[in-house]
Formats: C-alpha cells, structure tokens, sequence
DNA sequence: CCGTCGAGGCCCGAC
DNA sequence: GCCTCGACGG
C-alpha cells in the first residue's frame, strides 16, 4: 500500500477502512451513532482526490446541512491541503437543487417556464400563498386551514405528482379540494415567479426530463456521489440522486434506519432497506462501534431502541468507559424542570469547569424552549436557541428582505404587499388603491409593481388622486430608483440607500429597547449583505436571497462563543456535546400527541418518536439528564403529565432516578421512595436484565386518593427558595395564617413579597 | 385608511 | 399564553 494512501487510513478500524476504499460501484454503510461517519465521508473524499485521481469536479456530496458541508470540506483540506477540495458540489439537496437551477438559466425558462430571477419561498410566503389559493377557490380559510393544504401539497410534490397527476388520486371530496387548491397555489407561485422549497427538488427533476442532454452532462460529471443521512431521503430525492448516478454507478450513501425521523415530511425509510435490491451489486458495510458515548449512555439507547420492529437488526457497541449513570428527575412543572436544568449546569460548571458550549438541551417541540429560555436569562448562563424565530424570520428583517426582493423579482407582488402592510413607505395605500393600480397594470400587460413605479413617472398614469395618489407615487419611484442603484452598488450600498430611500430608517426612534433591538436586528442583516459586497452589482441580490432561504437552523449555529445550546431533538441531529439534557420526555411530548393519537392506525408513528428520543439519547458524550414535570402548561392550560412510556424500557443498571424536590403542591413521596428503593436494588441486584416499571406506577399512585395531597414541608427563615415566577429570593420570615403559613420572601429581582404556603409553589435551593 | 380590540386557533418536526 | 385575523370606531 502506498504512503499516501495507509496516511489516509491511519486511526481508522476496519470496517472504516473499508467504507473509504470501496470506491467503485454502490455502497451501503450503515453507520450507527458515534460510529465516525463523518471521519469515513472526509477520508473517502480526500482518499478519491489524492490517490484515486479523481479531480473535485467529479464529486458530489449531499449532507444533511450546509453547516455540515462546510466542516467536511474543512477537514478534507485539513487532510490533503487548503483549497484541494475546491470545485466540489456539496451541500444539501435544496441548495444542489437550486444549482441545478441556477446553471441553467435559459432551459429553465424556455421547459419549465420559470424566469432566472425566481426568488425561493418560505414557511410564511408559502401559508399566504395557500391562503390565497384558498380563497380564490370560494373556499374559507377557517374550514381549509392552509397549512394543512400546504402538507398535503407537499406530500403530493414528494411522490412527483404535478396537479394535473393529483387528480387522478382522488378519492374524496377532501381530496377534491385540495387537488384544487394545489392548482392554483402553483399557478400562483408561477405568476409570481417563486418556487418553495420542494420544487427545488421536484424542477430539477423536469428538468432532467425535459432535456436528456442535461441530465447525461450531468451523469458523465459527477463519477462519484456521496449522500448523508440517506436513511431520511424522501422518493423525489431518491430519484435525482438515482438518475445522477446512473452512468457511473459509483453511489455512497450513509445512513442509519434507527435515525429516521422524517416520515412527516415523505422520508421514505424504504430507499435505505431496499437499497441492496435497487442496486444489486452494492456492497454492506457496517459501522458499529460508538466512539462518542460512555457505556451507560450506548446501552441505555440500544436496550431503548431494540423496541422497535422496523429496523435492521444491530448491536452498538464501545469500547469506552462505563461512565456515570444517566440521570432520570422528574419536576414539579415545567419551571421547575427548566430550573432544574440550569442549576445543574451551573453546578456542573463550579463542579468540573465545563464550557457552556459543551453542553446542550433537547426538547421535542419548540413551544418548549420558551420557559427553558425564560430560566437562561434569569440564570445569566450564556445560551443559544437553534430554531424558533429565525433571524430571518423577524419582521423587520423580513421586511428589508421583502423589499430586496421586489427588486430583484418585480413579479413577486407577495413581497410587494408585505412592504405595503408594514413598512412606512406603504402608508396610505390601501385595498382600494391596490386595485386602482392593478386595474392599470391589467390594461397596459404589466405586473402590480410596474404600476407603481409607472404612477410615479409616466404621463399615463393608474387613476389615483389625493393622498392615494401621492402614496403610490413615492414607492413606484423608490423601486425604481433602487432597482436603478442595484445594478452599480454594492449590496450594503444598496441597503444603506433602501432604509434611507424607504424612510425605513427613520421608522424607527431608538427610543426603547424593543426598537432599539429591532434595529440592530436590521443592521445585522447589513452586516450579513457585506459578505456579498465581493461579487458583482447585479449579481449579489441574486445569490444573498437564494442564501437567504436555505440557510437552516443548524446552518446558524456559531463554534466560537460559549454558550449552551437550546435545540430540538430534529435539529440535534448529527450534533454531539459532552453534556445532554433531555426535557419534556413525557406522554404528548415524546411521544407527542399527534403520534398517540395515530398509534392505532399507524404504529410507525410511535416509533419514529422514540428514533427521536434515540437520537437524542445517543448526542450525549459523558452526561445525560432526562427530565419530566408531573404536570405542565399547554395552551396555556395546566395539565397533569405522565412520564413517557419510553423510560419504562431503560436498563435500571444505567439509569438513576431521582423523584421530585418539590416542596408544595402533589408531591409523590411515594415514588421517590421507590425510585430510591429502584436504584439500591439495581446495585445489590445481579440480576442480568431489569427494566424501570416504575413509571406506570407512579402515575397510579398519583391519581389514588390521598396521594396528591401531602401536607406542605414547612419551610423557615434565611432558607434560599426559588419561585417559578419571582425566580430566586430569600425567606425573610414565617407567620401562621388561618392555618396556613405566610413567608415573607425578598426576591433577588422582584423585591419583597408575602406569599402562602398553600399556594406558592416554591423549591428550596439552599 | 389606520389602530385597537376580542375571538379563535394553536403547537410536532424542517429545507 | 400568544399570535393572527376580522370587525369596528376614529
């Protein structure tokens, strides 16, 4: 074996070995959690182009985020030099999507129809877009709701079925409607020349249809292609990579059915177990060892894991340390279970020194991270939110976007609307004047926008008068200045003239820290414009909007600052952190509702939830906290909760409960008892096997009689409490009342205040 | 035409 | 509990 190539292979096991030097046909790896996936994609990359003479060009690498593109990349050059992996397409599907797209401009205006200005969709652009599809079928918004038209258009754009394909798959009056509303949504994304974010997958694919040539250039390019995460490809995807693929015959794709989590948005876990029989000749490689996890941590997922029945069977093994016990707590509610979490971590930090940014908390739907969050700030730990309001999500972030957008795509009357409703500049223009305006264009064969930048110069001008008039006049000549200014600015230029020339800039009054805040949210946003100052006027808009809406969330995530990560268990996955806690592993959360609801048609459901939890579990490196409140707010509502049936399957021998420390209000002292009695027995017990089956117990004791009414732990002066609302304070004194017990408590941050024993719900922290 | 107010839905997850 | 939408008065 040559230097170059036992280098490459240095530090890897077997079976990595062999993942990185099966380089010519297909290749399945099945490739557990910690199992060095990303080590096998980055050696196999710097193994083709170093020793196989295999030029950049010729690869395509389709990872699960862009943000995981780019450390792939990194760490290929870190193996064979900086800049030797350069030319080579990598990315995730949308953005090979749109590149597909973008090359081929001329094709695809003349085949598919779409002009090369096409700006992408979003989650918001894509509701409204429904919405108006809706009512432009005769059809009300609150019986149809858009999202759920938006799901089912999806699906269908998933399964490659056009509108026209749809009808012949309907079966109800359901259906029915949205076979029509799935008409005129597209025809609306067409007039506005937009796509979303499945056409970026489904367009390439009519493209390659439409033009053979295309696709055989194409083809014969990429003689080797690498997808991650195969295991939550979706069918459209499966037939690009297929079609790619099919000349060369050289497919490497990554997965791991236990990970599948995506079934809701049409992964099909089929394309990874039917892999070998669409391609016959592929070769199976098995990653197993975990390299990430303690022992504790590996078993506990497996033996969580070996529950499902729709999986490939396999075991997990390491050879790491035991490591500590998984910590199982359960919390009063949801404060107290986020104030649980940031006490252990400030405890864990003065404890072991631990950096904010090795540590991470997972939850299973973002309503979650709220309270989390609430708990982080009055904590004063530094952390992260991936997810929940984007940046680019904000609205006067979405409002500048909006307005670049115009520019760049005047057909997109979606965006000239919201500039309109919320801008300053579209004061005074209202329904009435909108359709004066349209009424114009209509007559003269234009667009909305070129109506108004035509009442602000041309003799024949819309009928409009008054203040109406004058409205309309100062926007149509504010886009047509900037769209003017685009094409000799930089793009931060062009910013600096939009917020002037839009008075958006003088919207805003810097009086309070709300707008204060909002507006450095808008310089942000220049400052993100600035890193496309190097690419050309005219060009610049194009590639930052396109940017703009394929960013993910992990996209977002920054190595450099030390802060605690606030994720869900979706965005968590392929992430790794020393430290993990889980929160919220309750019945309706994880699993959550919707998957009970579907458990008797569709058992599937419930165990894509618990993949999730398995996910979850296996990001943890030294630590893990699982945490459940015993009742919790929902819709603002407080309910009881029950602990997730997925504890009750743990190993005792790696998971340590501990019960509730809440002082009022129902305190299961009876399960605390037994979780104290479930962990000495786990120690004295040699028993081979033993799974917690305290869990359905607990909730039958908490439901008998008397159980939920233990009297409250009577607390004392100088003790240091903590309450969900008021946060951390000091009892100053104890006064009966009427039975009951008042506490006069000097809060760190809200001052003093007299409180009931009965009622308050307080925790002792010292 | 704009801002305010109350009703009702909402939350499963993401490119 | 929070956001969005539609109705209403200024």
């Amino acid at each position: 074996m040559s230097h170059a190539v036992s280098d490459l292979l240095h530090g890897l096991n077997q079976q990595q070995q062999e993942a990185v030097l099966a380089t010519s046909g297909p290749v399945l790896v099945v490739a557990g959690p910690g199992s060095g996936k990303t080590r096998v994609l980055t050696h196999r990359i710097a193994h083709l182009i170093q020793n196989e003479n295999v030029i950049p060009e010729e690869i395509l690498a389709v990872t699960f985020t862009n943000k995981a593109a780019g450390e792939i990349k990194k760490r290929v050059e870190g193996l064979i030099g900086p800049g030797a992996a350069n030319g080579m397409w990598m990315g995730t599907f949308h953005s090979i999507g749109v590149r597909f797209l973008r090359q081929n401009p001329g094709l695809v205006a003349d085949r598919l129809g779409i002009l090369p200005n096409f700006v992408i969709y979003d989650d918001a652009d894509q509701v409204a877009i429904a919405k108006q599809a809706i009512v432009a079928n005769n059809l009300d918004v609150k019986n149809v709701a858009p999202r759920r038209m938006l799901a089912r258009i999806s699906a269908a754009k998933s399964q490659l079925l056009s509108p026209t394909d749809f009808v012949e798959t309907i079966e109800n009056y359901g259906d029915e409607i949205v076979s029509r509303v799935y008409r005129e949504y597209q025809a609306l994304l067409g007039k506005a020349n937009a796509v979303d974010f499945d056409d970026l997958l489904v367009l390439p694919i009519r493209l390659f249809d439409s033009s053979p040539q295309i696709l055989e250039r194409y083809q014969q390019r990429f003689r080797h292609i690498l997808v991650d995460e195969y295991q939550d490809t979706n069918r459209v995807q499966y037939v690009l990579v297929s079609a790619l693929a099919e000349y060369h015959r050289n497919l490497f794709v990554v997965g791991d059915p236990d990970q599948s989590i995506y079934a809701w948005r049409q992964a099909d876990i089929r394309n990874i177990l039917e892999f070998q029989e669409d391609f016959p000749d592929a070769r199976l490689i098995k990653l197993e060892t975990n390299y990430r996890s303690t022992r504790r941590i590996v078993e506990t997922a497996d033996r969580l894991i070996r529950e499902n029945t729709q999986r490939i069977e396999r075991t997990l093994i390491t050879e790491n340390d035991e490591g500590e016990m998984v910590s199982l707590r359960e919390l009063s509610d949801e404060r107290h279970e986020a104030r649980f979490i940031v006490d252990e971590i400030r405890r864990l930090q003065q404890s072991t020194g631990v950096r904010a940014d090795q540590i991470a908390v997972m939850y299973r739907t973002t309503a979650q991270s709220r309270v989390i969050e609430e708990s982080f700030r009055m904590s004063g730990i530094p952390y992260r939110i991936i997810g929940g309001l984007r940046f680019y999500e904000r609205k006067e972030v979405k409002d500048v976007i909006a307005f670049l957008r115009i520019i760049h795509n005047p057909a997109d009357e979606l965006s000239l609307n919201r500039v309109i409703d919320n801008m300053p500049i579209g004061r005074g223009i209202g329904p009435k004047a909108i359709d004066a305006v349209r009424a114009w264009a209509e007559q003269h064969n234009l667009g909305l926008v070129e109506g108004f930048v035509a009442a602000a110069g041309a003799l024949d001008a819309p009928a409009l008068a008054g203040a109406a008039r004058s409205s309309a006049q100062r926007l149509g000549f504010a886009i047509a200045q900037l769209r003017e200014l685009e094409k000799e600015l930089t793009l931060s230029e062009l910013f600096d003239a939009l917020v002037e020339k839009t008075g958006y800039q003088s919207a805003f009054h810097h009086e309070n820290e709300e707008e204060m805040e909002r507006w450095a949210n808008v310089l942000e946003l220049r400052n993100d414009l600035e890193d496309f100052d190097a690419l050309g006027p005219g060009e610049a808009l194009a590639a930052y909007l396109d940017q703009v809406q394929l960013v993910s969330d992990a996209d977002t995530m920054k190595d450099d600052a030390p802060e605690v990560t606030l994720i869900t268990l979706h965005s968590a996955k392929g992430l790794e952190y020393p430290i993990v806690f889980i929160a919220g592993v309750e019945e309706g959360l994880l699993p959550v509702s919707r998957a009970i609801e579907e458990e008797p048609t569709n058992p599937n459901a419930i165990e894509e939830e618990r993949r999730l939890f398995y996910v979850g579990i296996t990001r943890a490196e030294k630590l893990l906290y699982l945490t459940h409140a015993s009742g919790r707010a929902r819709y603002g509502k407080w309910d009881m909760a029950i602990p997730s049936r997925f504890l009750a399957n743990l190993p005792v021998e790696t998971v340590r409960t501990v019960g509730r420390q809440s002082v009022s209000g129902p305190v299961s002292l009876v399960g605390r008892a037994r979780s104290q009695f479930a962990t000495s027995n786990s120690r004295s017990s040699d028993a081979p096997i033993r799974t917690t089956t305290i869990v359905p117990d607990w909730v039958a004791e908490r439901n008998a009689p008397g159980a939920t009414e233990q009297p409250p732990v009577s607390l004392e002066a100088g003790l240091k409490v903590f309450h969900p609302k008021f946060g951390e304070g000091e009892i100053l004194s104890v006064t009966e009342r009427r039975g009951d017990q008042e506490y006069e408590i000097a809060f760190k941050l809200h001052g003093t205040k007299r409180l009931l024993a009965s009622l308050a719900k307080l925790d002792i922290i010292e």
